[in-house]
DNA sequence: TTCTAATTTGCAACCCTTGTTATTTGCCAT
DNA sequence: ATGGCAAATAACAAGGGTTGCAAATTAGAA
């Protein structure tokens, strides 16, 4: 995800307004990889701007992630999380206590931790909707 | 995922009763490589038993899925997803139709699929949840 | 400054899943 | 075969997470 500043100029250049509210918003997820739900992030953005509702921040979060600078995260472990670090990276879900870290290493050198299984989940198009698809190529 | 026939073996085996409703969700399951959602399992059920409620379905899945019959899949759209194949696979999500396809091959056999992304998520205990586990080895 | 489209808020509604409770039922022991 | 008890069912409500909606506000271009 671009600094807020950079998030400034991108909102504005599509036609997105740039509210207090949103840059509220940039500031807490910049350079966060703790993985907050959004209402962590409501939390976090109400110390400062106490009247900001749970429904802006979603709303926030989801134009942030349709311009892919946020990534959310669903690994089933209820409200989505929100990701700042859209480079390709995977997770680590900690089935005790739900937290979730960015894994850049492979998995025999995840010291320290106890593996119960590796999920590859692919995402894409089936073969189906690949066939009917208008402009696809390949 | 075993038999209906094994799997009232087991649950009795368990402690757990074996009623009609109940064996309806396995026969529902039994085989079945479409990753249904408890609703649909629900539907499914009910053509030949019009009475089973939703929440006895879920009950049904969720004892299935505590005995390692059946593997609940949840891979954000929206509702979990039940997977009766329990051996180590992945899967592909289409993000147009929400398809769930077993996964057996590795990525670049993944032939008439548009993949955009293989999420690995990785399962298990944090460092810190490892470290205060009371009896955990390795 | 003015105008317009976008945004914010507060609320209700939605979906998915689980809690609760009275009633029914499987099934073990007799 | 029958009784009794623990477990399961059904119906309902409620919970958490997320989005839809409408009125009031506001960003930002002209």
């Amino acid at each position: 995800m671009r600094s807020p500043g950079e998030l400034t100029t991108l909102f504005r250049d599509r036609g997105l307004k740039v509210t207090p509210q949103r840059q509220a918003v940039f500031e807490a997820l910049y350079g966060d990889e703790s993985h907050p739900t959004a209402d962590v992030v409501h939390d976090r953005v109400r110390e400062h701007m106490p009247t900001v509702s749970l429904r802006t921040v979603y709303q926030a979060l989801n134009d942030l992630v349709e311009l892919g600078e946020v990534q959310a995260v669903s690994v089933g472990t209820g409200a989505a999380r929100f990701d700042p670090n859209v480079s390709g990276h995977h997770h680590f879900v900690c089935r005790d206590c739900e937290r979730i870290d960015d894994v850049v290493a492979s998995p025999p050198r995840l010291k320290g931790y106890t593996v119960d299984a590796a999920e590859i989940v692919f995402r894409g198009l089936c073969a189906s909707c690949t066939a009917k698809q208008p402009t696809t190529s390949i």
